[in-house]
DNA sequence: AACCCGGGGGT
DNA sequence: ACCCCAGGGTT
């Protein structure tokens, strides 16, 4: 079945690829836990800024049954800094019923997979064409992209894409067009001058490569003020309060905080003590749908807090806006800056 | 279908 | 300053 006349794309895609394979380095090991970790980590994420997340991750927890057993909060530590963080949650939900109902082993039936938290139809098929070699269409930004550039239509069908996978060979198809995707058939401003597929490509024949696939316009996003005290006791210990279990940053560790422009509302929240306050230089915390106008404070109390010794905070998962401020005040010292 | 959920890097 | 990314869950 090849129903827009693509498959010519495979021939100088593969050949591409045997010179041009990014040495990344989830792709060293493929065995079916590592390329779980990986694909969790990739959701929403460029390749490269996953790299040393993922070294580190599979470092600390080698298998499954390592991340099963360790706490929500080594887990999420071992993630501050990447965002997403329900993927960290569903990862080890993961992990443990994988331990729990498949006797340790990441289950190969489909069905299976997609049953697991934080599993949808990419992480299946990945899994599906990397860890198990079976011929699936990983279908993320960078492969809808390109072959959508190819048959030049606002978006790929999910069937054609997945008659064109060549039998045997899904593991590398799929990394080539990811690969292409993102060095050559990029979002904007492809080089198509430098593609192996000028030749078959109807977008670059049609000179619609900017405007397919379709894009979607991003909401405006509120900016909403928010005041934080950075608080230290006698003995320089930084006192953290929790943040809840869901919901934006969940279950990470921040100062005390409220919205709006006054620390004292920050302080009255968390029923913490201060004095000597002092300004820090405001900052913008940007997320997806939602911009923070950061006023920090530095002071010295006390309170009902987790108090944290400086070399105790990377073991601590901690908000991008309080790593910021710590790393701030500490004057960037080694070995604060995780 | 429309929201919610981060942060970094390229342009 | 803006755009985009090896998406999935919830409502």
């Amino acid at each position: 079945m090849d129903p827009e006349g693509l498959s010519g794309l495979n021939a100088p895609l593969l050949a591409w690829f045997a010179g041009a394979r990014r040495p990344l380095a989830f792709r060293e090991d493929r065995s079916p836990y590592r390329v779980l970790v990986a694909e969790f980590m990739l959701q929403q994420t460029r390749s490269n800024v996953v790299e040393s997340y993922y070294r580190r991750f599979v470092r600390r927890f080698p298998d499954v049954v390592a991340l099963a057993e360790a706490s929500p909060e080594e887990v999420l530590a071992h993630w501050q800094g990447l965002g997403y963080y329900a993927r960290a949650r569903r990862l080890h939900e993961a992990a443990r019923r994988i331990v729990a109902q498949h006797a340790g082993m990441v289950p190969r039936d489909p069905q299976a997979l997609r049953a697991l938290p934080g599993v949808g139809p990419y992480v299946a098929a990945a899994v599906g064409a990397f860890a198990f070699e079976r011929d699936e269409a990983a279908l993320d930004a960078n492969v809808r992209r390109v072959l959508a550039r190819v048959a030049n239509v606002l978006a790929i069908d999910e069937r054609v894409a997945a008659a064109l996978v060549p039998p045997g060979r899904a593991r590398e198809w799929n990394e080539a067009l990811m690969d292409l995707g993102a060095t050559i058939c990029t979002a904007r401003r492809p080089r198509c001058p430098t593609c192996p597929l000028t030749d078959v490509c109807r977008a670059n024949r049609a000179g619609t490569q900017e405007l397919v696939p379709a894009r979607v316009a991003r909401a405006v996003r509120p900016v909403v003020l928010r005041c934080l005290v950075a608080v230290r006791d006698e003995e320089l210990r930084w006192g953290l309060v929790r943040r809840p279990p869901r919901g934006l940053l969940a279950g990470l560790w921040e100062f005390p905080s409220a919205d709006g422009a006054d620390p004292a509302a920050a302080l009255a929240t968390h029923d913490v003590w201060a004095e000597g306050l002092t300004e820090l230089p405001p900052f913008r915390h940007t997320f997806t749908h939602l911009v923070w106008d950061v006023r920090p404070f530095l002071a010295r109390g006390g309170g009902p807090l987790r108090w944290v010794r400086p070399a105790e905070l990377p073991t601590v998962p901690l908000t991008g806006p309080t790593v910021r401020v710590v790393r701030h005040v500490a004057g960037a010292a080694p070995g604060l800056s995780k």
